[in-house]
DNA sequence: TTATTTTATTTGTACTACATAATAGGGCAT
DNA sequence: ATGCCCTATTATGTAGTACAAATAAAATAA
């Protein structure tokens, strides 16, 4: 009998309170309701009423909202929905600090799997002046000490994601990149690939989707060598 | 003078209720102190009073906390540090009808940038037992209907995430599906790639990855159309 | 020592009261 | 009639009290 999974097929029983389920149900509300960001939401007091809670559980709730960014309030005015900022929520419990290890090291594969896969957006949407302005953070890099490199490491790499021309992408790599440096300093290997940015560049320059590609996986050979 | 961007440059003046703030100190708090999960806090009233606001607001930065999963409480035990569940937390804002235009673009092109970026983890993890099962699937898609196939190619490029061995990129991806999908079906083109599912089972069980790469490119090739 | 009951404590919920801010509408001057 | 200012209204923000519920810890009984 397998016990390991335990935590998994007894789950714990959580003593639903009073915000959680007033969360829930508002949640529903709002996407039964169908409502566009803008429109204007009960006030509070008819909510409670409502759900039959107190102004204080639905408060709890409410900021729950709030934080996440679903909705926003006003006094006088009452409460308007709103479009969330996915990836702000996303910041919030983004600390290498508090993340098991287990997820710290999928996170670390997840931010290789973007790298790998981002050659062919970045083939349909690179421009000269991108790949100029690239080559000049590629070229600073030379000669300068180890903290200004990680600096520049993250330029470039950054830089990559912006000629992709994916805001979410790009601020989505900037999340992970603490947590991707966190990993690697864990370990203490300072390898480096044998492809460099200044041969990446020179990649987008002249060669085709697939030389980048080949080009991407030598240069992050190092850490691809970590996974067993 | 360029004003596209005034939302930008000219953030919107956030009243920040106290629960705003108390949420963020009490996060550097937690932080400063360097909990670790299942360390015990202080208790609300101590908190409270420490910060100088009602025990009413601070319960309300407490409700976020416990929403994102960073603290659990338990009556008369008080309050300890948790593991957030990184996932679950994105998830509550992850809503096709709530996320504009520009974002749900974004998103499919990230799944793009996902399934082309996985080959070198599958290349990495694979073995004949994960192949086999992946046949399976796809060998079921002959003969069906459209809904019959929209399941199955979740299943499909699923168990591919499943064979990266990677938790948290299958759960990403689960969650990111129902954008994909919900994009997909705006655009109204039942198109469908040059290279079948068998085509790429066949080329994990024999090609190199570079012809898998090659395989998947092929075989999103729709999709990559609709970029410009 | 072990089992049971009691106690103490902490979170959960409800309710009241008031502060604050912003809108809406009326009144006034032009 | 138009425009401005001021006031009244109203919804959210904050504080405080009270009590219910749950449970760990202490006290008591077997």
């Amino acid at each position: 009998m397998d016990i390991s999974n335990l935590s998994k097929d007894l789950p714990p029983i959580i003593s639903n309170t009073m915000a959680d389920v007033v969360e829930l149900k508002l949640r529903e509300y709002l996407k039964r309701k169908s409502f566009k960001p803008g429109d204007a939401l009960p006030k509070e007091l008819e909510l409670a009423e409502a759900l039959g809670v107190s102004r204080n559980v639905l408060r709890e709730a409410l900021s729950r909202l709030r934080m996440l960014g679903m909705i926003e309030t006003r006094k006088k005015r009452g409460m308007v929905l709103a479009r969330p900022d996915i990836l702000g929520t996303f910041e919030r419990v983004l600390d290498p600090l508090i993340i098991d290890n287990s997820t710290l090291q999928d996170i670390f594969e997840l931010r290789l799997v973007l790298e790998m896969g981002i050659a062919d957006l970045l083939y349909i949407r690179k421009t000269p002046k991108d790949i100029l302005e690239l080559e000049t953070i590629a070229k600073k890099e030379i000669n300068h000490d180890h903290s200004f490199r990680i600096k520049n490491e993250i330029a470039f790499h950054g830089k990559l994601y912006e000629m992709s021309g994916n805001d979410t992408l790009k601020r989505f790599q900037i999340m992970l990149m603490p947590i991707f440096d966190y990993v690697v300093t864990l370990e203490q290997k300072p390898t480096r690939g044998l492809v460099s940015h200044l041969d990446l560049v020179e990649i987008l320059k002249s060669g085709s989707v697939d030389d980048f590609k080949k080009g991407m996986q030598a240069h992050l050979q190092p850490h691809f060598n970590r996974l067993k």
